[in-house]
DNA sequence: GTTTATTATATAGGCTCCTATATAAATCAA
DNA sequence: TTGATTTATATAGGAGCCTATATAATAAAC
């Protein structure tokens, strides 16, 4: 029987995480719905900024989602003239990704506004802390990959 | 027109952040979903897991929720039998709610299986590391919640 | 005391994400 | 070449979050 340590939530990263996690999208989805994205889109977006193709499975693995969440995303894109699907000639149960001319065009200014909104969430933070920041950040998601990888056998 | 400084999604707080929540969340999914509850559920529970009650509005403000999600997780909850609500005798409006028993008796286990997937998640990292990440992300929730709340005006 | 404003919940509708499973095309084996 | 397996996408169903809006009870104003 262990000793009742009393447990707080601001103690411990994963729902420090959350929390800020739902701050990010509330308001990266202010600053970016002007520009006719939504948040959530902004992976796809990033992945296929150059006008590059992709398929659907590429998306999902490099976005880290899974691959009926990349679906339902891209119809929304599609939906939204955002993304265009073409038929992979050397498959035929695969269609190739792009962003639509519109969503290109748009890609600089919605950037340019998410970015501003970020910089403002690190007030206060010097270099050296957001370098930190990001470097803890990224060594707990390499953990946290390997664990979700792990569970996946 | 700015330089194309080209965008690297792993250099950046907000979508290192967005992926450590959705991995902390299908892991801590699976490490609680044995005692019947489930990872959203968890502030809830921590918040009335002295046998307390509160009314959802409290319980809303202090998970830092808005109103409509708290009210479908707690319906969801009460399904559940995780949660009881009882008319409030000062208020004809509100309810009190508060865990029911049988959440009261899982809650140990279960957060015991939910602390050790979290230290998994800080394998590698120093307890000075842990604290330096607890602080700066205690910060950046600071600043985040106070533009939440200014976009609120 | 009746009308008006505020407050606590509830409902509607949509997005993002998940797991589980179905369909269809491509590949591998016999 | 046919049959079995793998692979790419789609669909079903649900959790958790959001915004906008409706309902009902309380409080405030007149």
């Amino acid at each position: 029987m262990q000793p009742m340590i009393d447990w707080n939530l601001f103690s411990n990263p994963a729902p420090l995480i959350n929390m800020a996690s739902r701050s990010f999208a509330r308001l990266g989805e202010r600053r970016v719905r002007p520009f006719g994205f939504s948040i959530g889109q902004l992976p796809v977006v990033y992945l296929l900024r150059h006008g590059g193709a992709m398929s659907q499975k590429e998306l999902a693995r490099l976005a880290k989602t899974e691959q009926p969440s990349m679906a339902q995303m891209l119809s929304r894109m599609e939906r939204d003239g955002l993304v265009r699907r073409a038929p992979d000639p050397d498959d035929g149960r695969s269609q190739l990704i792009s962003l639509t001319e519109a969503a290109l065009e748009k890609l600089p200014a919605t950037r340019a506004a998410l970015d501003e909104g970020n910089q403002h969430a690190l007030a206060g933070f010097s270099e050296d802390e957001v370098q930190m920041l990001v470097g803890l950040l990224r060594r707990l998601n390499e953990n946290l990959d390997q664990m979700v990888a792990r569970e996946g056998e």
